[in-house]
DNA sequence: AATGTATTTTAGGTAAAACTAAATAATAAA
DNA sequence: TTTATTATTTAGTTTTACCTAAAATACATT
């Protein structure tokens, strides 16, 4: 049964799983604009997902989705295939951490649960992925992970990157080019009320870098109150 | 155009390379065993590989095909990530080698260029995989390869064993819980005309082992004189 | 020339996943 | 409440990428 999911499906499983951690039921034009395709589309393989046996979706007419139990392990199975797989890329074999998702969304569909094994073995069961995305452990539970988003910071406080939640390779070389990664320690310098721009610097670093609300929305810290 | 060509495609392409070494122009129903599909869909895909932009096959009707250059290296590149990432889950990952095949036919057709190359560089640019057979180089140049099959031999004769033609899991077990493995050495003990069986032995080990040319005809060695 | 074998053609089938266009339902505004 | 806007669904079509059965044809050999 594992075997004949389509790539497709676990991909829409995948990403109605990362939409419905912020926003619970998850609309039909939302998956459509992540995965590009029409919302038509959508709703054909929601109801494809919904009578599938186990049902891997709950589906009310108009109301969106949620992943059913089932649903939920295919989804983190495969979340889990990706984020190991992101981290032996880069741990391992030395890619840079903006080229690792494409190659990840690739492999993700078609690695055994041998390999799956072995890599995790051999990277020592790690909890977090380059990016610092939660990995689900054998048992598919997800660690705990960072809840406070950059941009709530304000002028004084320090804290420590924990999560860079994008895989925009161009903002990725961005981020990194800056010192920002997650582990790295930064502090708050300034903040624009009318942009909301944070201005920061890496702790101990002499360049400052400003970052808009769309980026600073995307990183999470572990602030030191 | 690299990336447009299909899982199946690239299936037919290793097929007909591995087909061609030993027979030279290949046939319709050779392949169709070999890829367990009927003659008329080989026929079918044969055309429009021989159609294709450039052309990957050359096709004369009834009298099967040969490898375009472009075709060529199509397969040679899918036969280097094949045998790389043999390599790659035995001597890195640990897999046994009996289940290094079907993990590499899957994961042949989604690696980059990028992973080709960090794994050859971390296994230190091997030219034979687990098995022994060549790995074509980064400019897709083969290896020589041993050319002595088992079954020439005749008692008395010494060898190395350099490589087991042969994907079959239950065959692989069973000749490595014998120690026949490439880089083995051994030598033969008897030989049964009418049967074509060897009798031969791991060199300073104390069990003998009897196997038929279905199994040594796929074993090529390299000749102590 | 006849026969058996291999190959090709034809015509058609399947499966997955996408699309368009029109209809409908839900939501927000007047 | 009525209307307008937006989102969703339905229904039917299209595309892609294979595969197959059966009939027709070509080849090789006697």
């Amino acid at each position: 049964m594992r075997d004949s999911l389509t790539h497709a499906i676990e991909d829409y499983l995948k990403t109605i799983y990362d939409l419905s951690v912020t926003d619970g039921r998850v609309s039909t034009s939302q998956i459509a604009k992540v995965l590009d395709v029409k919302p038509a589309s959508v709703t054909g393989m929601i109801q494809k997902l919904a009578t599938a046996d186990p049902p891997l979706v709950e589906y009310q007419k108009h109301y969106g989705v949620v992943l059913t139990p089932a649903g939920e392990q295919v989804a983190l199975e495969i979340i889990r295939h990706h984020r190991l797989l992101e981290t032996f890329l880069h741990d391992t074999l030395g890619f840079d951490w903006d080229a690792i998702h494409d190659e990840a969304d690739r492999l993700e569909h078609v690695i055994s649960e041998e390999f799956e094994e072995r890599i995790a073995q051999a990277l020592g069961d790690p909890t977090h992925d380059p990016h610092g995305d939660p990995i689900p452990d054998r048992d598919l539970r997800m660690p705990l992970q960072a809840t406070t988003c950059l941009s709530e910071l304000r002028p004084g406080q320090q804290a420590r990157i924990e999560r860079v939640r994008n895989d925009d390779p161009d903002l990725l070389r961005y981020l990194s080019e800056h010192g920002l990664r997650p582990g790295v320690a930064i502090q708050v310098l300034e903040y624009s009320p009318f942009d909301d721009n944070l201005c920061l610097q890496v702790t101990d670093q002499p360049e400052s870098i400003v970052l808009g609300p769309r980026v600073t929305r995307q990183i999470f810290v572990e602030a030191n109150t």
